[in-house]
DNA sequence: GTCTATAAGGTGATAGAC
DNA sequence: GTCTATCACCTTATAGAC
């Protein structure tokens, strides 16, 4: 996952600064993903990134510029799986591709979908304002392609919006739930995710098709 | 929701022991669901109890009992209405019903649903004895009664486990990212949770349908 | 650019009066 | 049983040497 940073005000100029700036923001992503935001010290990120605590600040200007940073680089590339949701496609065919992009991506990219989860859950105070931006944009945008699908008889009726809500938290759930997942099945490594491709597609297909 | 708080070594003798004991975790419940374990502080915890928070480490000897207390007291609770499933009633109804009885906890429980949630995206470092425990045991038991649905012919085929995954994390997403829908759909109280309540009804009808 | 040292404030837990 | 006062530790952030 390609991540973006944007630091106010301290653009990376050297080579070696970029570097650094990279390196900080994988090991935020590790350490924020796993505890959360108030659970997640500098000393961890620092420990993960191989650098001191007094240097982290060098590179950014405070914890919270980390973590913003982090979502601001993430966000774009998480919402991709649902903009390439294309209303000239087979209907069913984009809708069943869009939830295995997004069973892949959980599958993936766990940490990404755990720090979003984490945010969320305690309220989403630090990204409220892309939620009811450019994600409700996307949202509404893709909603109004379903109801098309619906109106043309192509899909069968549903709320395109508890549809897309169904297909986030469905497939999300194989990362954010991950643990539990786990203590009940005690899968090898990620054999499990074929099973759930599996289903998932026959649980859409079932549900969309005419 | 009822809570039986179990205190190693402290068990509440007297009525206002009682009735303090069950503040406290009233007030830790709304703390921890919000903020998570590392995130809640005691300060927080005892305001919201009205109580100092000397007081609070009179009841319960540290923070961490008192998050032990509240799972302990809510876990069996929790895993009811999926005990309620019976083999003996009609297949596909039992399915929805339990579908329904999820969501309904979703409503009316969103804070221990988050509390859980909370828990389980940070790894469930406290549970997980837990999860592997009798979570685990009921699932493997509602998932032969599901398997001997399928092969009986009374519903369609599909993994009995990713369907209960898939029950869990449709209903429990009304809670968990209730931030999330909330920026997105802007619903008045809790008028959404009707569409809900039809979406996913029609979700796993069509699904379970032989 | 990177480090050691440290300030400043928050946090879990205890002591002891009442 | 409840309180005030306080300890010991942790955490964010800054100062200043190199």
């Amino acid at each position: 996952m390609r991540i973006e940073p944007k630091m106010p005000g301290r653009q990376p100029r050297t080579r070696i600064q970029k570097k650094n700036t990279e390196t900080i923001l994988e090991a935020a992503l590790e350490v924020f993903s796993q505890h959360g935001f108030r659970g997640a010290t500098l000393d961890q990120i620092a420990k993960a990134a191989g650098l001191s605590k007094p240097n982290l600040l060098y590179y950014f200007p405070s914890k919270v510029a980390i973590h913003r940073a982090l979502i601001d680089g993430l966000m774009k590339t998480w919402l991709d799986p649902l903009r390439e949701m294309k209303a000239d496609g087979d209907p069913v065919e984009e809708v069943i591709a869009y939830v295995l992009r997004k069973l892949e991506m959980a599958r993936e990219f766990p940490r990404e979908s755990r720090l979003f989860a984490n945010e969320i859950v305690q309220g989403a105070p630090n990204i409220m304002d892309k939620i009811e931006g450019e994600l409700k944009n996307l949202v509404e945008e893709k909603a109004a392609v379903i109801e098309g699908w619906i109106e043309q008889g192509k899909i069968a009726p549903c709320n395109p919006y508890h549809l897309i809500f169904s297909i986030w938290s469905t497939t999300q759930h194989y990362a954010d739930f991950d643990a539990q997942i786990r203590g009940i099945l005690h899968p090898e490594g990620d054999a499990h995710f074929e099973q759930a491709r599996h289903h998932l597609e026959t649980l859409f297909r079932r549900m969309l098709t005419p």
